[in-house]
DNA sequence: AGCTATAAGCTAATTTTATTAGCATGTCAA
DNA sequence: TTGACATGCTAATAAAATTAGCTTATAGCT
């Protein structure tokens, strides 16, 4: 008989032996996955058949499903900082956080496997979540940079940043969760949170 | 051969044949399991070991290991809502506001196995999340009693309610995860959000 | 072009974990 | 006392990740 190749293959392309996988392809694959199906039910199986290959073969290409997770904060981590970079551009004061603080949000949004994939704490201990540490603190510089005009002390803009930090990533998961019940004027009250966090601020800038 | 029963029973007491085993006890030793060792990490075999009898005996009283997690959030929706009515007890205004939030930070530190069992999201479209989200109902309930002195519209109550549960839970999360780098003056920040939240809301209710 | 070392994919096997089947016995109500 | 049901056990099954070992495409040399 002719060589069984009923799965799925594509017929008429008479098939590369080379799917040509690779690691970054893999991750983002991975990420989309967890987009759709939820961060939770990642696995193997669904990520070979999606890139058209055998679960073991990825193998050749990350050590396992953990470190595909892993990956997966790394890279969310690293899209974060750079939605977020764009989002602040030629903006400043208020609007600059206002941008930043959406921004957030609908990543946290159209992204809500690989965000998802970001609350995973890294072990300090183990070197191999250095990247992904790395990665974070490009998100932190963004907000930085965003709240350095209201001149705050060095003291308070860490206070300040991880207050903002708090507030939206909170408001993110307990709307991801239903925490919120009824959705019911989830947009205005986002607004609200902000703008009471800015007034506080400008309050103590101006102080 | 004398019956083997390696496998580490109690060797003095004869052995009760009936493990006593019950709903709420798995549970109960589910909670203790995830804080010890990671929610995520949460499994049937450890869990039958910790309880004294063999894997598939639980399934005596739970269909699966989901619906443990699914126990477990309400369970420790109910232990919050709770730790945090005792919180309140007595105080009022910024005292009360403080201590919530402060006893929702403790709660979540000290139980962190518990507490990411509360973030899962519930589907709504699923009857078997309907106690959870009542459990849910109960905090809320706190908060609100909380906030009720303050005087604020009822829609504005409801956007400090979502803020104050953002900011709380966002903060905890992030500390969680270690998304805060070094660990240096969490309190200190902790203060400051929450001051800066009062503050706020001071301003709103004596406009 | 031909040669070879390596890398990349595959199938088959192993391991681990959850779950189900089916048996044996303790317990409780009549 | 007895019989029905509940509870625990062992053995079997199932699903998923991972490892072993084989085959062959491909890149770099000559």
């Amino acid at each position: 008989m002719a060589q069984s190749r009923e799965s799925g293959r594509q017929p008429g392309a008479a098939r590369a032996h080379r799917a040509g996988l690779d690691e970054a392809g893999i991750v983002r694959a991975a990420a989309e996955l967890a987009d759709a199906q939820g961060f939770d039910s990642l696995n193997v199986g669904q990520l070979a058949e999606r890139l058209g290959v055998r679960p073991p073969s990825l193998y050749k290409h990350v050590a396992s499903l953990d470190e595909i997770r892993r990956r997966l904060a790394t890279y969310g981590a690293c899209e974060l900082a750079t939605t977020l970079a764009r989002a602040a551009m030629g903006k400043s004061g208020r609007d600059a956080i206002g941008a930043v603080a959406g921004a957030y949000r609908c990543f946290a949004r159209e992204r809500p496997g690989l965000y998802m994939a970001l609350q995973r704490a890294a072990d300090p201990s183990d070197p191999r979540s250095q990247e992904q540490r790395a990665a974070s603190e490009d998100v932190l510089a963004v907000l930085h940079a965003t709240l350095a005009p209201y001149g705050l002390s060095s003291e308070e803009e860490i206070h300040a940043i991880r207050m903002l930090r708090s507030l939206t990533h909170g408001f993110i998961a307990l709307e991801a969760t239903g925490g919120f019940g009824i959705p019911l004027a989830l947009d205005d009250s986002f607004r609200f949170a902000i703008d009471l966090f800015l007034r506080g601020l400008e309050q103590m800038s101006s102080a």
